[in-house]
DNA sequence: TTTTGTGAATTGCTTCACAGCA
DNA sequence: TGCTGTGAAGCAATTCACAAAA
């Protein structure tokens, strides 16, 4: 399958869900896994791992499977998390400071190295992650983020301050926003934007549980 | 376009993003809103959200647009959300905390009614949501869930404790669950599972701000 | 004129099924 | 034998384009 055609969004999305996968097989010591043990760790089919993996290459051995470490530095390299990737956080209400204090994806390759908040009694206080961070005010934004080669940034402001905020951080040099606000974001294609909204996904649930087959 | 044929998970998703809109809309004053609209309004052609409405029938008036408090209204039932549904909250732990703090959720139709952890220093606690809540033990879950009817869930405890929570919950009585855990859930098709996991949300902009065109 | 609702065309994604390699 | 990689087939979702309604 060709490198140079658009790669699906639904297989990059899988994509991370395979990573998370191989490194649960590699932390309990296996060394190779074969597409049908992806699979059905994933609720996949065997084929679909199997096409989804053959848009970066082929890395698998016929009879024998793929090697687990091999396979996770591929998809490391290709997600772009082989290096620590610096993140900014902008809004440190509740949600921002269980971000930070949620250390889950330090791990991954993330390190929140930036935190800004404008309310001005917030600015100059220190909130902990893995390392103390000092509120910034989001005037120092765009030379906070060049300083730290920061492109992520997570949103995490109320709603009505959402899209001025998320406009601050792209002014800023940010390419890529996780956004929390409950709030479709106005962006053009220069900005990758994500968004997390809790009452769409127990809206989502909600229509599962009262359909009859889902 | 029929009822009846199951409704495909994409529109499902963007159903709720719909449903948000009209609200935005709703409160400003808007009567009518056209198919244009709410297409712009979240980056989809005006013929997509045409088809996706047309699955749950016609109530759009040509040369006006649709009614945004009738349609509203239908979206909330399709969705379920027109009752106040009961919600209950596995694991009091930093992401539990924010997410009883956070009300984002109350004024679309969701009450946070019960809140559990297994960690005895914590069961007798109060925690401050919309309403004190006293954090319970597990053990009472299958009859708290009972006695308010909950039949939705989330999931906020320790990645390693994530599935045998989950079971409990199921065995509990619980219909549709919302994992914040980063581990894919082992379950049949009887339990509605979303998860959200922020590493796997930040590789996907990683990997899209990487990437030529995307 | 504006905008819906919808068949038809198109594009995209997933599953099938099997040749070929270890 | 076990498992990958991949064309071909099948299925699903999106876009097109236009008749009909307000």
């Amino acid at each position: 399958m060709a490198r140079n055609d658009q790669i699906p969004i639904p297989v990059v999305r899988r994509l991370s869900l395979y990573l998370r996968e191989l490194e649960l097989f590699q932390a309990n010591d296996r060394h190779t896994v074969s597409s049908k043990d992806l699979g059905e760790a994933l609720g996949l089919s065997d084929a679909q791992v199997r096409k989804d993996l053959a848009w970066f290459g082929q890395f698998g051995q016929p009879g024998v499977g793929y090697r687990v470490g091999e396979l996770a530095g591929r998809m490391r390299r290709i997600l772009g998390t082989d290096k620590k990737l610096n993140v900014m956080l902008v809004g440190v209400g509740n949600v921002g400071r269980a971000l930070i204090a949620f250390r889950g994806f330090g791990g991954r390759g993330f390190d929140v190295m930036a935190v800004f908040d404008k309310d001005p009694t917030k600015i100059g206080t220190t909130v902990q992650g893995s390392i103390p961070l000092r509120v910034q005010d989001p005037a120092e934004m765009r030379e906070t983020a060049e300083r730290h080669s920061i492109k992520l940034g997570i949103l995490a402001v109320p709603t009505p301050a959402a899209q001025t905020a998320f406009e601050e951080m792209v002014a800023a040099g940010i390419r890529g926003v996780l956004n929390f606000a409950p709030v479709a974001l106005q962006h053009d294609s220069r900005v990758a934007v994500a968004s997390v909204d809790l009452a769409v996904h127990l809206e989502q649930l909600s229509f599962q549980i009262l359909t009859p087959s889902a």
